[in-house]
DNA sequence: TGGCAGCGTTTAAGATACTTGTCAATATCG
DNA sequence: CGATATTGACAAGTATCTTAAACGCTGCCA
């Protein structure tokens, strides 16, 4: 996990220098020679000094550092999609959620999702730290995040913290087929 | 930004004491008062050790570090996407990306996509670190990512690192029409 | 060729984080 | 009530990070 590497590769994406970076952040290059080399590990006072002279947050600075890829796969078939089995959302099969890729691999989660028509999530599905978004394709959705509730149609969108209660229910007729994605995936 | 009190938070959370953290961390009581009293500001390495024990990724403890929402705005209509101009992707209006929301505010952007017949993105896009998946909704095209080429149709996906060269190009009769997420937003 | 400017690295002195040991305060139990 | 245990905070020493000032290197231009 060296933070120092990435904190090079970070540095020179901008194309900056150390003693450029460092005037920014108030340190000296010094500081940053010895970090990136990895023989000193800083501050989080200093780190973040560094990063917000990037500028970039903290988390996104540990978010890349803590990922390991190998086989590049990029492209996935209807077919390929993996079906997330009722048992991981425990509303048996009510409504499909097709999976795009390994989501524990990446830092983005993308899902392709039916519901029949009456599905519905529940009212309390207090959940996981991350973003999520969503595109309806077709069909119709009443979606409610904490205290607002809103139909959306084809077309429509919708964007919010997934750390607040939300609730999703099919109120058509026909099935609602909507594209969501979130960050950073949930297990 | 006081670490120090969202570490206590964080300790408090798993009902562990100083000490009994500190034996895990491989770090004294003392050292873990002194931070969460934000008396001192730990070294990246120490706050490594502290996490691991709890356990929790550094990522995540940064992510709620770095929060402040005010006024949310959950749902977008289809007419309230903000289409992404000209100037921001240079290729005049051969295409149409439309964003959901103000990706500047949040993790995740999302875009609804159409290409008309022929459009291509052009060679050699290189750029942003982020990861980008979509999935194909109505038409046919051709992605090209490094030295991997596909065509896609309906329900097709994909998923990549954006840092990788990549090319979108309508090889069909018709518009075809794409929903993305990426994350980091790019802007 | 010499001189300058920029780069990243190194080293000794100074500042800060961390350890060790101790303290008062709050339980819990006989 | 007194004894014991556990908790978080504090003071003095040690280890580590950070600074400041040098070093060697490269490319540029007269």
């Amino acid at each position: 996990m060296e933070i120092g590497t990435r904190l090079r590769s970070v540095r020179e994406a901008r194309g900056l220098s150390q003693r450029e970076l460092a005037a920014r952040a108030g340190l000296t290059n010094g500081t940053i020679s010895l970090i990136e080399q990895n023989k000193s590990s800083p501050s989080v006072a200093s780190l973040k000094s560094l990063l917000d002279a990037i500028p970039m947050s903290l988390s996104e600075f540990f978010a890349e550092v803590e990922e390991a890829d190998a086989a590049p796969k990029y492209f996935y078939a209807a077919g390929e999609f993996t079906e997330l089995g009722p048992s991981d959302h425990g509303l048996d099969d009510l409504l499909s959620l097709r999976q795009l890729g390994n989501a524990a691999r990446h830092s983005l989660q993308m899902l392709h999702e039916t519901y029949p028509p009456g599905a519905d999530t529940g009212p309390d599905m207090l959940s996981h730290e991350a973003e999520e978004a969503g595109i309806v394709i077709s069909g119709i959705i009443e979606i409610t995040v904490r205290d607002q509730r809103r139909v959306l149609n084809a077309g429509d969108g919708y964007l919010f913290d997934s750390r607040l209660p939300h609730r999703f229910r099919n109120i058509g007729d026909a099935p609602c087929v909507i594209v969501s994605a979130c960050t950073p995936p949930t297990f």
